[in-house]
DNA sequence: CAGGATCCGTTCAGATACTG
DNA sequence: CAGTATCTGAACGGATCCTG
């Protein structure tokens, strides 16, 4: 049997897409700001350096655990930079690179957005639920 | 016991983060685009209007589960009509609305940025792995 | 101080079956 | 054709305990 039916067409559409999307840059990004807690990690840190800790008490309600998850990545993808001091106990400095610089623009640009065209989504969202309520 | 716990601690601000976010406009259009098919569905649209079967065709790996719930939000939203002509079958169109097409713009800027800096990320991410392997 | 490792509940998305 | 309803497995995020 060679994939005839309809979950074997639907896979093999999946596979199709997830290839696709692998190589879909806007795709990858969109990814990345999904994640909870890049922009507010970004924004944060767009406005100087700062240590783990005081990063964690900057933005209110995330755990250590997806803190430091969301630094790593954001480390990985050349965003950020993580510096250690062997002080005792150990210093570590997180600091935005020119990249990541480069995309709180971007992050601007949607705020822009947002803060433009957000009230008439508010709108619409207010009537559509009256409506069907 | 007036929540003085380190868990108590981190509930009240996780409150103050929630109470936050749902002001936050920015936030609130992110956790729209972070959507996984919000994009994509947005883009399918602004090339012309089209009816469900249509979009689920053109769009490759979507369930039509997540096909409705991403339609039904967008129109919830404003960005895009939902018009049915009681037809034997019915016929079901969507498009895209002014308000769905100015958010296009800053989706076509997120697009930018990623043709542009991806190819960055991916060398300091293969830098990363190369240095942590 | 700055995490690593682990457990666990909730949430989400896909598959399946049925409807006007 | 264009959905709705339901079930279930996988992923995500939080809590807790432990380390250099």
């Amino acid at each position: 049997m060679a994939t005839r039916t309809a979950a074997g067409r639907r896979a093999e559409a999946k596979v199709e897409y997830d290839a696709f999307m692998a190589q879909c840059k806007s795709r990858r990004l969109l990814d990345r700001l999904t994640d909870k807690w890049v922009t507010l990690v970004l924004c944060t840190l767009g406005e100087g350096d700062l240590r783990y800790s005081e990063i964690s008490r900057h933005i209110a309600g995330v755990s250590q655990k997806m803190l430091t998850q969301t630094l790593r990545s954001l480390e990985r993808d050349g965003l950020i930079t993580r510096t250690v001091t062997p002080t005792v106990p150990v210093t570590v400095e997180y600091a935005i690179t020119e990249l990541g610089r480069s995309l709180l623009v971007v992050v601007g640009q949607m705020k822009a957005w947002a803060e433009t065209h957000m009230d008439q989504v508010q709108v619409h969202q207010d009537d559509y639920d009256r409506r069907t309520a």
